[in-house]
RNA sequence: GGGGGCGUAGCUCAGUCGGUAGAGCAGCGGCCUUUUAAGCCGUAGGUCGAAGGUUCGAGCCCUUCCGCCCCUACCA
């Protein structure tokens, strides 16, 4: 890891220790943000202020040096002046690009009119040990960009933008739900058994309860026990965990938001979803309604369309019976579905997946799902073989699923046992009897929501990969001893006579 | 899990048919008081992801492995 730029610096940092200065101090003056100072700049040139930040690239003319500062808000030119830095010019190359640095100055321009800062007092914060990436690409390489965030978001202004954007987005989440009364909580993330979705678990072991737990794959289950408790409105904004493949859309932990209104049905929060997204297009998106994902635009501005599942399933499976299996059995052998082991309704449903998902570019609401795959959703009076249920599509991507809550204690634990029947490794082997009970002291009639908030995030920052809106998203351990020895090669090596094994474990 | 692509200097990338390892930026030594990817002169910097193999000779061809990206599958 040690290189010659890497070297040069640590030279310079002694350089500085042996004049006597502090490298590292632990404070230095901080200054204003950096686009305070813009803001109304022609009317400051002149005024006295501080900066503080990162330095960009040194552009060095001798007697005449000029650079640009960035801090979170913005960045600013700094002009170093040797006439002006007596004390600072004799070490002014030992305070370099990529340091971070205090700055206090005069305000005012250059010939060609750009606003400067032109120093008069420079202090060094931070040394910085190694260099920035290159000053027009800036960090390019996708593994290094996940792998070292901390570069990423310093060396590409855009990768902090839409991290700013994630913010404001659950911010403004926040203030929806808020403002109509809900009450934000927070449920167990490990549970001893895992339910309110289909996915497989992650597993851990708590060891002084000598317990397994799960990491949950939904916080539903808690949630709707907090309905039962009358807290009436509830949300929550968290982290779970599906033990799964990952890809463009999908991270092992992801950020959901679930929410929960007593006396409220499936249309309502229809009703919400619009008006969460109206929110949002209001105050992250400054009042625009279109965004652009990979490549196609989109208009959020409600009402959405809205199709029964059925009738989807209809119109791009002609012929084929939903509730009959041997025709989706049919269906999905002429489309290369796996079919072996596979549970009725889910086998409908993926052929469903198959064949509509990706078609629907949305903003659609799909409602009226089949009760087979829909096991915590209340069925509809008039045809009881599909649920009060509804999801949210764009872009052929899962925004949202939402229902009107299975109240019905004895309706809900035949599920369950439904469920443990056909157990596979994403339902539990068990049926969670507490929220049965739960269920069987009252829950009002109530709708529920779930959201994926990075893949909201994606939507509104047009970001084509979850990992672009996750901070540190998940990737394999780079283990320095395989990462310089075939396992073959080293025990080969090792059988003969060593030498290369010795070599290769360094 | 299946398919495709990529990995060369700190960073961004070239590298032809298998024949001495290259550029720009960053760095280092200089010149320059109004630059904006500053410019100019000079200079240093390499486990070509790893290990094997073929060959007189491998960054390039073959095998295996490691990592990442994309598509696909499972999911949200």
């Amino acid at each position: 890891m040690t290189d010659g730029i890497h070297k040069d610096r640590l030279d310079k940092l002694e350089a500085l220790r042996a004049d006597g200065q502090d490298p590292f101090p632990p404070r230095v003056p901080r200054g204003t943000p950096v686009a305070e100072l813009l803001d109304g700049f022609d009317d400051r040139h002149g005024e006295v202020a501080t900066v503080a930040g990162r330095l960009g690239v040194v552009r060095d003319f001798g007697k005449l040096r000029f650079a640009h500062l960035t801090d979170r808000s913005g960045s600013l030119q700094i002009g170093f002046q040797r006439d002006r830095l007596p004390d600072f010019w004799p070490t002014r190359k030992r305070i370099e690009s990529n340091d971070l640095v205090s700055i206090k100055g005069e305000l005012g321009v250059t010939k060609k009119g750009e606003p400067t800062l032109w120093a008069s007092e420079v202090t060094l914060a931070g040394k910085a040990l190694r260099p920035a990436p290159e000053k027009w690409h800036g960090l390019v390489d996708t593994e290094q960009r996940y792998r070292m965030r901390y570069v990423d978001l310093f060396a590409n202004p855009e990768v902090r933008r839409d991290f700013m954007t994630r913010s404001r987005i659950v911010r403004e989440v926040r203030a929806y739900f808020d403002s109509l009364d809900y009450l934000e909580v927070e449920t167990p993330m490990l549970q001893p058994l895992f339910g309110g979705a289909a996915a497989r678990p992650f597993t851990t072991h708590h060891n002084a309860l000598d317990m397994p737990l799960f990491l949950r794959i939904a916080p539903e289950l808690y949630l709707k026990r907090l309905i039962v408790g009358g807290m009436e409105r509830v949300y929550e904004i968290g982290r779970v965990f599906r033990n799964e493949g990952i890809s463009t859309r999908h991270n092992p932990e992801f950020t959901m938001l679930e929410s929960y209104e007593a006396w409220a049905d499936y249309r309502d929060i229809m009703a919400r979803v619009e008006g969460l997204f109206a929110h949002l297009c209001k105050t992250v998106l400054d009042g625009r309604t279109k965004v652009t994902f990979r490549d196609q635009e989109y208009d959020l501005a409600p009402p959405f369309q809205k199709q029964a599942y059925l009738d989807l399933f209809a119109e791009h499976n002609p012929g084929v019976d939903w509730f009959d299996v041997d025709s989706v059995t049919r269906r999905a052998k002429e489309l290369n579905l796996p079919i072996d082991g596979i549970e009725a309704g889910k086998l409908a449903n993926d052929v469903f997946e198959a064949t509509v998902e990706d078609q629907l570019t949305g903003p659609v609401f799909v409602y009226d799902y089949p009760v087979a795959i829909s096991p915590l959703a209340k069925r509809k009076p008039e045809d009881p073989r599909v649920t009060e249920r509804f999801e949210l599509f764009l872009a052929g991507m899962e925004l949202g699923n939402a229902f009107s809550e299975l109240n019905d204690p004895i309706d809900q634990e035949q599920r369950f046992l439904a469920q443990v029947d056909d157990k596979d490794d994403e339902t539990p082997g068990e049926v969670d009897i507490d929220y049965v009970t739960a269920l069987e002291y009252g829950m009002p009639p109530a709708g529920g929501l779930g959201i994926g908030i990075d893949r909201l995030c994606m939507l509104f920052s047009g970001s084509a990969s979850i990992r672009d809106v996750v901070l540190f998203p998940l990737l394999r351990r780079i283990d320095p001893a395989a990462a310089s020895a075939d396992p073959d090669a080293a025990a080969d090596a090792t059988n003969d006579n060593g030498g290369a094994a010795n070599e290769s474990s360094q």
